[in-house]
DNA sequence: CAAATATTGTGAAATAAATATCAATATAAG
DNA sequence: CTTATATTGATATTTATTTCACAATATTTG
């Protein structure tokens, strides 16, 4: 089954915007429903679905419940969900002690730097030596990073997390990161968002007209 | 001229690639060695230029220096370049100190909250209540900015920006908000970019198989 | 100066993604 | 129980994006 980046990344709204809708009390819901709640198209919606065997009932839409359940079956959740940040530092402090991240199931687990002065052993998310990150890696067996150095040294440092096993990689470095065969690279630019967001803005300022909402 | 945004954000990462490439002492480029850096193909790099009108010279490539600035021109980076942030928790502090954004002449000039513990009226980047957004905004000129906080309050936080004059929102609340029709709103949401890479990876786990790396 | 060569710039072709359409059918109404 | 209706699911259509292919042409070489 050949799966795109958009069509999974969707999937992942879908069950945000389920997951709102069930505490609204939604118990089942119609594709017009959850298209209104991700943004995006009724069709948009079904197409995805049916790319997964997602199914409903015919009039009868589909149930929230059931629904969530399979999109997190889908997605995999249950399977890996420890997460390493390597570089302390601003974003990457921030990361390590955002909130937001459990509630969805994903648990950071630990930082890494190689800065002495930020270890911390013995926190909650502990922040240990960059050096230990190969060891930390495979005894709790983490295939998810976040990268978040300075981007001189971010190469460098996402080839220590691959040569380490890690086969995912969410990259906050303002560079264009290429991985190795087995690994996929997540690439977040702020600078480059920020830049975008001018550049759409500026535009409306001497046409009039501004380009629809879209992401990725 | 009919742009999408995609191209926009390729444009943007040239400009980066470019820099890298200028501190390693080219002064000039090909298509090719931009595609690299870039991670992209050189046909892309060549047909997202004519969609600009940016020209090199048949066998002589381009000049990084005249490239770097017409895209910055196509950017507007010289036009609005002062940014807000909503929210002055984890992320939103972080962003706050975050010094990557300088260097893109991309400056956070303030950050609004609604927790008076947080108020720093006279620091260098001040935090300011939340009432005071609207005067500030309009007095400055501020025309982008970033919304950091929970998810609760995320919608109800936009439409203050936007009633106080914001056109572009870089949000972090891991809802998809939905712009007016002249305000241009990004969605990064961390949590669907980790799920992403969790599925990907055990997709691969399965098949033996990984999807290139692509971004938005 | 002429010939060889590498690279751009662009139109055409291929591919991918989104949207529209509509028959099948479950639910609800009468 | 029958009819009317709304919604799915699948296919067809449209639109957007990427890649290919190659003529045009600077640059370099002999």
């Amino acid at each position: 089954m050949i799966m795109n980046r958009k069509c999974i990344l969707r999937l992942s709204r879908y069950k945000n915007a389920l997951k709102r809708l069930k505490a609204l009390g939604f118990v089942k819901v119609f594709s017009g429903n959850l298209a209104d709640a991700a943004g995006v198209t009724s069709s948009q919606v079904r197409k995805d679905f049916s790319l997964f065997g997602i199914t409903g009932n015919r009039r009868g839409g589909y149930k929230v419940d059931e629904l969530i359940n399979r999109i997190r079956e889908i997605l995999g959740k249950n399977e890996i969900q420890k997460v390493v940040i390597v570089g302390v530092g601003n974003i990457g402090n921030a990361l390590l002690h955002y909130k937001g991240f459990e509630a969805g199931g994903i648990h950071i687990v630990a930082g890494f730097d190689i800065d002495p002065a930020k270890y911390q052993r013995h926190a909650e998310v502990p922040i240990l030596p960059l050096d230990e990150f190969q060891s930390f890696v495979q005894e709790n067996d983490i295939k998810v990073g976040i990268l978040a150095v300075p981007d001189v040294a971010a190469h460098h440092v996402s080839e220590i997390m691959i040569a380490a096993g890690i086969k995912g990689i969410l990259n906050f470095a303002p560079i264009q990161l290429r991985g190795a065969e087995d690994v996929i690279i997540s690439n977040i630019n702020l600078e480059v968002e920020l830049e975008n967001l001018i550049y759409f803005i500026n535009a409306a300022g001497k046409t009039g007209v501004l380009s629809p909402v879209e992401d990725e």
